[in-house]
DNA sequence: CCTATAGCCTGACGGC
DNA sequence: TGCCGTCAGGCTATAG
């Protein structure tokens, strides 16, 4: 599930139910999924301190406790927050539970535990360990700066926009709306791409996930005329009808028009 | 150096 | 009904 309209749904979610209240344990914590740290350390880092602020970097959220230390949450394919008053039952395949001072408390949830927890310095920490890009909504990241960076890429565009190394926060989906609203078929070498169809690709970027946090990480909520609503067998073409088609790119499935993206 | 592929983990679904 | 293979909006270690 989790690209970065999702992680944008999810900062605002803890923002609403969980900020501003301290951490006075952690329960139901699977330590197979914790990174660069131990069950110990990581409980440490938390128990007795307050969550001061978020803060969302591509697909990961960051939880600046005071003390100056963060929490880092990463939602691999299915991860989820949900917040619940103490006591009451979580979903079966949380994670992790951090305790809150309110009475209420906030559950990790990965069903197939593809993501990872762990607490850093700096969000920057994180960043630079996994050489993460910048973040693709970041203001920062104009046409001509995300241009220079899929150019240095020779592989297919759809690999290079969910590459996290040259942009991050663009999964296997939302590549997907980005590519069509652009007319681009997925396998054209990102190396390829002429100024003026780059400059387009960061203005259909911005406006896929910009439109995708509007309407709740929902992709079924988004436009008829976007291609998600569409995307499964016997789905069809918004824009020709054409009945769309499937192939694999880098390992994963793309959805595309073979009419519209040529 | 680069890109493509298998593996990690679990549940849902379709075909036999 | 039960079993098996395939697939799923992720990342990463490894192979080529």
């Amino acid at each position: 599930m989790p690209e970065l309209p999702d992680v944008a749904c999810f900062k605002s979610y803890l923002d609403a139910t969980s900020l501003h209240r301290k951490v006075t344990g952690v329960e139901r914590l699977n330590a197979a999924l914790l990174r660069d740290v131990s069950p110990a350390a990581f409980r440490k880092a938390l128990t007795g301190h307050r969550f001061e602020s978020s803060l969302r970097h591509g697909k990961y959220l960051f939880v600046r406790l005071d003390g100056g230390k963060h929490l880092v949450m990463h939602f691999g394919m299915t991860g989820f927050l949900k917040s619940s008053k103490h006591g009451s039952e979580t979903p079966d395949p949380t994670q992790a539970e951090f305790l809150l001072d309110d009475g209420y408390h906030l559950a990790y949830v990965c069903q197939r535990k593809l993501g990872h927890l762990t607490v850093v310095g700096e969000p920057q920490e994180l960043i630079e360990r996994h050489e993460l890009g910048p973040d693709a909504l970041d203001n920062a990241l104009d046409a001509a700066a995300m241009a220079e960076r899929l150019s240095q890429s020779r592989a297919a565009v759809k690999s290079a926009l969910m590459n996290q190394k040259l942009l991050a926060g663009i999964g296997n989906i939302y590549s997907d709306e980005i590519l069509f609203q652009t007319r681009l078929h997925p396998s054209t070498p990102a190396s390829d791409l002429d100024k003026a169809t780059l400059r387009k690709l960061h203005r259909n970027m911005r406006k896929v996930l910009n439109k995708a946090i509007e309407r709740d990480a929902k992709p079924n909520q988004l436009p008829r005329t976007y291609l998600l609503p569409h995307r499964h067998e016997d789905g069809e073409c918004p824009r020709c009808g054409h009945p769309l088609e499937t192939l694999k790119v880098s390992g994963r499935t793309a959805w595309l028009c073979p009419r519209c993206q040529s």
